[in-house]
DNA sequence: TATTTATAGTGTATTATTGACACAATTAAA
DNA sequence: TTTAATTGTGTCAATAATACACTATAAATA
């Protein structure tokens, strides 16, 4: 057996980036520090990985120590590791990258954690550096929504063409035509129309489709192209 | 000052993958190592992450050692996080994409690190998780090359059409139509003609462009779509 | 119960993009 | 000068994207 006996180890933190969508806006879920350091400060959920626990069982930890919920969407984003980032210690973290059904999270382990659902364009200051890693998480957002059918896993099981609209208007910030939008989507053969209609609706019922969840990982391409050009990426 | 005293400090790994291209095949520059534990087995190009260095300073640093190169393309791929990824101790690794022109790198340095430039296809068995990274990577390529004008970084500064689409051949590995890329690739606008011939051609000159540096970075989406349908990644 | 209001659902004509395909031009070697 | 290999370009048909307007439904209200 070897190691490695003259480099030095160093704290591996993980940092979440939690999005949900609760039909008209995206929303973020923060927590408001009741530790040290940065006391009362709004921060991204995290913690540390432990010595004898995978990197993506960490992340699922994590989330799961939130929201209660197992199995969602989860990727990683990207590593951030400035000499400086965390005052307190030399600190590397992994931010992970999840998407949930915002009516599906445990209230009471949000709100057990000081958390709170905040819109985007009304996020507060964070701490360290995780105002970057959410502007890189929208970005990711934007990009990944453009190429695959990722928008779904904000959205309940059973799910209206126009909720599916609002979610993709609210990501590029940006009003869709209705007609197009729903042509282009059908196309993509991933709904499958449930018979049912959305009840919660003031005026006339929209019918309500499920995904085609055979295939989506078939065709996890199929949205190739669902971001306004405008909104494309300026770079990375 | 504040602490993490409860927390376990972890290895924290580089690994780079390093792509280049011949003019006919993609190639990857691999190490064959000469240190234990896997003494003589082919791995990635590596190292530690050092206390005091920020981590894309630490990727930087490896680079420049095996290349000789700097302000070459990188960027984050992944992170490998599995307990067991290294039989010697827990160690957590960060995967970079490296992009460089074949041609530049610093032969010696290269040579004295035990180092060689393999074909893709005909890489070597790789240690631990390496050959899953290089898998990522390749995936990765093909869906940056798609997406944006990531290719000329594979090229020498004057190149021509024809040069560029057997890099794009080599990347999706099939057979592309020579007027119909030409078209679509001047559409970009991202080329200017030199006004000089190719002279290492054995038959007609062709044309060499130079990439538009400025446009470079106003348009870096100007590839979206330039994936066979066929070749667009499965998953992630 | 008839009208109003808000939203859902669909069709078509125009334009832009892609894909399939063939021929002429250049260069070096035979 | 002929041959072989490769570059460069044009056209037509199919497909996809965009812009745009009317009808249908359901609840609230007059």
């Amino acid at each position: 057996m070897y190691s490695y006996p003259l480099s030095s180890r160093i704290l591996l933190a993980i940092d979440c980036i939690i999005f949900g969508f609760d039909g008209k806006d995206i929303k973020l879920l923060l927590i408001k520090r009741n530790f040290e350091p940065e006391l009362g400060k709004w921060s991204l959920m995290g913690g540390f990985l432990k010595e004898e626990e995978d990197l993506e069982a960490g992340a699922s930890r994590i989330l799961y120590d939130l929201t209660g919920l197992k199995d969602i969407y989860v990727e990683q984003l990207e590593v951030f590791g400035k000499v400086n980032r965390d005052p307190a210690e030399r600190t590397v973290s992994v931010v992970f990258f999840a998407l949930i059904q915002i009516e599906e999270h445990d209230a009471e382990a949000v709100r057990s954690h000081n958390a709170s659902w905040i819109s985007l364009d009304k996020r507060p200051q964070l701490i360290f550096d995780h105002e970057q890693m959410v502007m890189r998480a929208i970005e990711h957002l934007r990009y990944k929504a453009a190429l695959h059918p990722i928008g779904f896993e904000l959205l309940p099981e059973y799910f209206s063409i126009p909720q599916l609209q609002k979610l993709y208007e609210a990501i590029y910030n940006t009003p869709l035509d209705r007609r197009n939008f729903s042509r282009k989507l059908l196309s993509t053969g991933l709904l499958i129309d449930t018979g049912h209609k959305n009840s919660n609706s003031t005026t006339k019922k929209a019918t309500l489709y499920k995904l085609d969840t055979v295939r989506y990982k078939e065709k996890f391409h199929a949205f190739w192209n669902f971001m306004p050009d405008s909104m494309k990426p300026a770079q990375s």
